[in-house]
DNA sequence: AAAAAATTCAACCGCTTATTT
DNA sequence: AAAATAAGCGGTTGAATTTTT
């Protein structure tokens, strides 16, 4: 006998059901060698194995199948799903068809265990608290040197933070982007954090290493849809989000993508606005370098 | 060091849609 | 044309693993 492993592996109604043993596996691969995909029920029929026609399916598309890519989601993979999920809500199936060899399980599991609203990843958050407390340490230390030749990139971009404030008031906010350095903090995923939009909103611009960024944007920003540009380079890309489920209390702001702009792009910039009335809009500046 | 809490993800369920008989 | 069977979809579960306390 294979080996009946522990755990939760039972047979009920005839049919075995809980994790495949690597038998099984090679029964099912040889079966689909043998006649191809498809004809599910016949897998037991036909190789003796005991598990029904839509649990041999599913092991085959989710699992088997040779074409299937293992390992971690890319940060590329990460924003494709994103963007999509934005487009399509949860149509597992319909983004899995533009990201190969993932599974509308394995995104849907992604989703649910990194975005889902109101649960914010666990990395993203440490990564925030990470930030955070740079930022204080930098503060402080910028006190005690007040005077010295400080970094001037620091110091523009907490001057701009500072009018970014003032003008959050008005719902308008406009925030210098700090260059991508090396110094920046950044989260398991690979991801950098850049620099706060706007202090007054709990939110947050991250971009990858190869410039693409989006923005999560947290509750009290946003319950409803959005949409804008940036543009840096003479391109321009538009982005727009959705309305998650209603009433979401939590959504990401948006996402775009400066894949086609390269090499010390300056004076990046664009424009968000989100729906419902009373929200803040915010305009960002960015100012992007790739060296 | 151990126990508890959190996370992950493979596999399940019920329902819908498509195909076959 | 209708019933039966198969495939496909999305939500949910829970054992195993990882992280936190």
């Amino acid at each position: 006998m294979e080996g009946e492993q522990f755990g939760w592996g039972r047979e009920e109604g005839g049919w075995r059901k809980g994790p495949w043993t690597a038998h099984e596996d090679k029964l099912l691969v040889e079966y689909v060698e043998q006649h191809g995909e498809g004809r599910w029920n016949s897998v037991a029929k036909i190789t003796g194995l005991k598990r029904s026609g839509k649990s041999c399916r599913l092991r085959w598309v989710n699992y088997l199948r040779p074409d299937l890519k293992r390992g971690k989601i890319t940060p590329q993979e990460e924003s494709v799903i994103l963007e999509l999920h934005a487009l399509w809500g949860n149509r597992w199936s319909t983004i899995a068809r533009s990201l190969p060899g993932r599974t509308d399980n394995e995104i849907k599991n992604y989703w649910r265990t990194h975005f889902k609203k109101g649960k914010p990843s666990k990395n993203i958050e440490r990564a925030r608290a990470r930030f955070l407390k740079q930022r204080r340490e930098m503060q402080q230390i910028s006190q005690l040197q007040s005077g010295g030749g400080q970094q001037q990139q620091q110091k523009l971009s907490q001057d701009e933070a500072a009018d970014a404030a003032s003008a959050v008031d008005s719902g308008h906010a406009e925030v210098a982007v700090a260059p991508l350095a090396a110094t920046l903090p950044h989260d398991d995923d690979g991801l950098q954090i850049m620099q706060e939009m706007a202090p007054d909103m709990d939110d947050l611009l991250y971009c990858y290493p190869d410039m693409s960024a989006y923005s999560y944007s947290y509750e009290d920003i946003i319950g409803g849809s959005g949409g804008g540009t940036i543009s840096a380079g003479g391109s321009t890309s538009e982005w727009s989000s959705e309305e998650l489920d209603g009433g979401a209390t939590w959504t990401w702001g948006s996402l775009w993508n400066l894949d086609d702009v390269v090499d010390n792009v300056d004076g990046a910039s664009g424009a968000c606005c989100w729906e419902p009335a009373g929200t803040p809009c915010c305009r960002i500046s960015a100012s992007l370098s790739t060296s």
